[in-house]
RNA sequence: GGUUCCGUGGCCGAGCGGCUAGGCAGUGGUCUGCAAAACCAUCUACAGCGGUUCGAAUCCGCUCGGAACCUCCA
């Protein structure tokens, strides 16, 4: 363990404060996120979501702890319509499109897998299924009707929610109070399964038409929603963990029935620390696919949009998510990307230059302390934007060391370089995407800028010149510096 | 309607009572064959109105504007 692992402190959306880090159980993490409902592709908003808790997973790691991560993929029992009412997701899909419900799945599960590769996103230690843990969620159901928070109702199960509030406060995550929801929930048609309206199912009788069920004790049926995740972080994690992430959005009605599940089934709060991350936004509203304000990985990373006039690099994008906290909203548009593929651009190049650096007898800039406040920024709730704006400051002394006009010690030089590696590349997460495999054109370019160096030291400008604006044309640029020429 | 949150300079975003983050853009320099980059300097702020305080972007109240949740959504 890293001696910084002491200092951390997380936000905790249940208390509403930040809390000094200590996991359950010394040196490990249980570690839970919410994952993506696989009926169609993940668009940037999901991915903010994810990116945002693979920058902690990251950050924990690095401290030293043994992190289980788990995050599931929903693959069935989301329902399209009104609470418990209408037709599964993933099901309305396949029908739609006349595929067997796992065809859908395997191909939205693909697409998000490929997308979270791209922005270089770490995948789970567990990636568990909804539809790979109905025996587990049938006993959760048991063990729930056993304690006497749920009921059945014509073979469908609910969970009694003013029950569970009698012992345990409902809408505490919230904020909420189980009088003001009775008072603001809307009638609904077909709720007369239902004793009262704030119960949510457990278990959903199905119909013969339906396309994805399963037996159990209470006949042939499929799963609710809000049970996978319950059952799915206590068979892997616990019946209390450490973290559990997801979007804000899912924080009602979502998290605080896995919270009375937990309780209700395993008598204690699954919990200790929740985490939510905010809003992606695109014209001041938040990106849903529902009201169609979204946009689509590929299509950002293709160009192919209505939205920006060109094609970003994942990792533009990645570092433009790093510049705001996650627990604010983030507004896209193509001005704050140009602006974050700028400076993104120019704290990899530092990095470059950083690497071949050549240190003085003792530096003029107290690098350690600079180090620490890396640290720092991340131990307070995972801050990355501070932490970005530190990198920065670390840029700015870079360039001035290599200008001549600031100086570094060998140790510190050795120090900055192994950290900015760490902060970058390990804990942002921004590899070099562009190093690709472009072994071909390096003897090329050799050449050419081997033949532009002799126009140059002949004083031929048109010729150096058509050559760089030749090249440039091409999406090459050529640069010239004291220590010669370079190209990217 | 209820609950919660937000409103920072041209743009994006930090900030959690005193020490005026950072990136991008702008302006003026240095450097350079030119360009780019880099470096130095510099200009635009805390929605409005009151209050608390020696001191407020930061705390309190009101007004205006926006968002999320209350129904599927990361």
């Amino acid at each position: 363990m890293k001696a910084e692992a002491a200092q951390l402190s997380i936000y905790n959306s249940l208390t509403g404060t930040k809390e000094t880090f200590i996991p359950l159980n010394e040196g490990f993490v249980g570690f839970y996120v919410c994952g993506p409902t696989v009926y169609s592709n993940v668009h940037l908003g999901n991915c903010r979501t994810f990116i945002s808790f693979d920058l902690v997973y990251r950050y924990l790691n690095h401290l030293g702890y043994k992190v289980r991560y788990v995050r599931n993929i929903t693959d069935v029992g989301h329902l399209v319509d009104d609470a418990d009412q209408g037709e599964d997701k993933i099901a309305k899909k396949a029908r739609l499109e006349q595929l067997e419900p796992m065809e859908i799945v395997q191909q939205y599960t693909i697409d998000f897998h490929d997308v979270m590769n791209q922005f270089n996103a770490i995948a789970p230690d567990i990636e568990p299924t909804a539809t790979g843990h109905i025996i587990e969620q049938i006993e959760l159901i048991k063990a729930i009707l056993d304690n006497g928070f749920a009921y059945e109702s014509n073979g469908s199960i609910y969970f009694d929610v003013e029950k569970y509030n009698e012992s345990h406060p409902y809408g505490e995550l919230s904020g909420r109070k189980i009088e003001d929801l009775l008072t603001n929930t809307r009638e609904l048609d077909g709720q007369n399964e239902k004793r009262a309206p704030l119960d949510f199912a457990l278990w959903k009788n199905a119909s013969d038409e339906h396309l994805m069920k399963w037996p159990s004790p209470w006949g042939i049926g499929f799963p609710g929603w809000h049970l996978e995740c319950s059952a799915m972080s206590t068979k892997y994690l616990g019946k209390q963990f450490d973290i559990h992430g997801g979007g804000m959005d899912l924080k009602f009605p979502h998290h605080e029935c896995e919270i009375a599940q937990g309780t209700a089934g395993c008598g204690i709060a699954p919990v200790r620390h929740w985490m939510h991350t905010n809003m992606l936004t695109l014209n001041g509203k938040k990106m849903s696919k529902s009201t169609g304000n979204s946009l689509l990985p590929a299509e950002l990373f293709s160009g192919e949009n209505d939205l920006l006039e060109k094609a970003y690099d994942p990792m533009v994008v990645r570092f433009f998510m790093m510049q705001a906290h996650y627990r604010s909203t983030l507004d896209f548009t193509s001005e704050a990307l140009n602006a974050s593929e700028k400076g993104y651009a120019k704290l990899i190049e530092a990095m470059d230059s950083l690497m071949s650096l050549t240190s003085s007898d003792s530096s003029s800039a107290d690098v350690e302390g600079l180090v620490a406040k890396f640290y720092e920024a991340m131990n307070d709730d995972f801050n990355a934007p501070i932490l970005v704006s530190h990198l920065f400051d670390a840029v700015k002394f870079i360039n001035s060391t290599k200008d001549g006009k600031a100086t570094i010690s060998a140790a510190d030089l050795s120090l900055l370089q192994t950290e900015m590696k760490v902060f970058v590349r390990d804990i942002l997460g921004l590899a070099k995407s562009s190093e690709s495999g472009e072994s071909r054109l390096d003897p090329v370019m050799d050449l050419i800028l081997d033949l532009r160096q002799e126009a140059r030291a002949n004083k031929d400008w048109s010729t150096s010149d058509k050559i760089r604006d030749g090249l440039a044309g091409a999406g090459i640029v050529v640069k010239d510096s004291k220590e010669g020429t370079s190209w990217n």
